[in-house]
DNA sequence: GAGATGTTACGGTGACGGTCGAAGCATCGG
DNA sequence: CCGATGCTTCGACCGTCACCGTAACATCTC
C-alpha cells in the first residue's frame, strides 16, 4: 500500500513534542509566525523553522508570507479533524484524567474555546444541548441534523443556511449535519459546517472574540444576551466542575 | 495541556513504519498473533514484540491470551477511526495518485474490504449508493442517516436494527448514522453502528468472507445474488478504474 | 519428559533526527 | 543607506530508538 508511507510520516511528523505544540496552537485554524509557534513549543526559531518546513513540504500546513512574516496554518479541514480524533484518543487514553480539571491554564479553554473553526468547549455543548432540547438540532454519538424548524430558527437569527443547503443530499429529514466530540466536556457538540458557520457568525457580530495568543473564546455581554434570549442558552449555570 | 504529552507519544508509536504497517493489518478488527504481525512489518518477532508491548501499553492494542499465542487487536473502535482518519489525510497528502491504480495487491482491496468493523472498497461505496437511490440512506460528506423506509428495509432484509435504534434520540427523522470516507473511491459510505451491522450480518449468513491474511473481502455467490435482487446492487459493471 | 514453537527480556550496535550556535538572506523603519 | 527584526540554511553535537543476537520462559505435541 502506496499510502503506507505517507502514513507512517505524517504520524512521525506530529509525533515528535515541539512539531505537536505547534500544531496544537494551529487547531483554532488562525495562523501564526514562526517566532510565536518556536515559544509556543518551547524551541529556538531555528529549530522551529526546519520543523515547519518539513509539516509544510508534506501537506499538514500551508504558509503565507506577509512582508518578513511568515504565517503557518493548518492545510486543510481534513487536517484539524484529524488532530482532533487523535487529540480524543489521547484524552481516553490519558491515565489520571482528574488531573485534567486541576490544569492551571485550562479554565478559560474548557469555558469557551474553537475547535478549528467551531466553537467548543462548555459554549460549544451549551450550544448543541439547547438547540437539541427545543428541536432544532438531533444529536447522537454518529451524527447530527438539523431539523425543519432549525433551519428556520437559524435563518430568523441571522445566520445564513444557504450554502450548507448547496450539499444537501436528500429531502426526507433535515441538513445532515457533522458532530464533534469535545474532548474536555466529553460530549458531543455541532461541528462540521453548521459549526463553521455558528462561529463565524459570532465573531463576526461581536457575539464573541477571541483572548489574543490562545484558543480560548471570550462571550461577550452582547453575545451572552443573544445567545441567553434567542438560543436559551444557560452557560452560566454551567459552572466549572 | 496534559493530553498534549500524550498525544505526542501516540503519534510518536503510530510514525515507526514497522508499527503502522501493523496498525494497519489490525484495521478491519480482527486479532493476530506477534509472528503474524511481525511477518506483516517485515521485522523480526523479537522487535515486533518489543513493539506490540508498547502499544498495549498505552492503550492503543489490547492482548489476549490464548495458549502460547497472543492475539493484538485494536483497543477501541475510536483508535480505529484515528487510523481512518490519518488514513485518509495520507491520501489526500499522497504526491502521485495515479500510481495507486497500478499498486500491485491492492486490486482485491480496492474491490471490496472492511474498515475495522464495515465495507469499504467498490462494495462500500456501491452498497451506500443503491441504498441512496432507493431512499432508504440520505448521506452527505458530513453525515448520514437511515430514513423510515430504511429501516423497513433493513428489518425485512433480515437485519436487526433495534440495538442501533436504542441510541436514537430524535424522532423527526430517521436513525442517524457515521459516514466515513474511502481513501480508495474517494467517496464516503456507511460506516458506525449501521456499517458494522451490515458487515457482520454479510459475514455470519455467508454473503461475504474475507481472504485469509489481508482486509481483503470476498463476495460469495449466494452474496451476490443476494446483494443483487434484494439490495439492487450493481457491483460488476463497476470495474476496476 | 523431550523437542518444537511462540513469546519475552537483555545487551550491544548503528543510524536517524532533534537541538542550538553561527552565518546569510529578506524585509521594515529611520 | 544602515541597523533591527524575522526567517532560513548549514554544521556539529548528542541523545534516542529501532534492530538483531542470544538467551530464557511458557505452552503445546508426541
Amino acid at each position: 500500500m502506496a499510502t503506507n508511507a505517507m502514513f507512517a510520516e505524517i504520524a512521525a511528523l506530529a509525533g515528535d513534542p515541539a512539531r505537536s505544540s505547534m500544531l496544537h496552537a494551529l487547531m483554532d485554524g488562525r495562523a501564526l509566525t514562526t517566532t510565536m509557534l518556536s515559544r509556543v513549543a518551547g524551541i529556538s526559531p531555528q529549530t522551529a523553522s526546519g520543523h515547519l518546513s518539513r509539516l509544510t513540504a508534506v501537506g499538514l500546513l500551508s504558509v503565507e508570507k506577509q512582508g518578513r512574516f511568515h504565517y503557518h496554518r493548518l492545510a486543510s479541514a481534513s487536517v484539524a479533524r484529524m488532530l482532533e480524533t487523535m487529540m480524543q484518543v489521547a484524552a481516553e487514553l490519558e491515565p489520571d484524567r482528574a488531573r485534567l480539571s486541576t490544569e492551571r491554564g485550562d479554565a478559560e479553554l474548557r469555558k469557551a474555546r474553537t475547535c478549528f473553526d467551531h466553537f467548543a468547549g462548555q459554549l460549544g455543548v451549551a450550544l448543541a444541548d439547547t438547540l437539541v432540547a427545543q428541536g432544532f438540532v438531533e444529536l447522537n454519538a454518529e451524527a447530527g441534523m438539523v431539523t425543519e424548524a432549525g433551519l428556520t430558527f437559524l435563518d430568523a437569527a441571522g445566520l445564513d443556511t444557504r450554502p450548507l443547503l448547496s450539499r444537501r443530499t436528500g429531502r426526507q429529514g433535515g441538513l445532515l449535519c457533522r458532530q464533534c466530540f469535545d474532548w474536555s466536556e466529553r460530549r458531543s457538540h455541532l461541528g462540521g459546517g453548521l459549526g463553521a458557520l455558528i462561529c463565524t457568525h459570532s465573531m463576526n457580530n461581536g457575539w464573541t472574540r477571541r483572548l489574543d495568543g490562545t484558543r480560548a473564546v471570550l462571550i461577550t455581554p452582547k453575545g451572552e444576551k443573544i445567545f441567553r434570549e434567542a438560543f436559551g442558552l444557560k452557560i452560566n449555570s454551567r459552572r466549572c466542575t
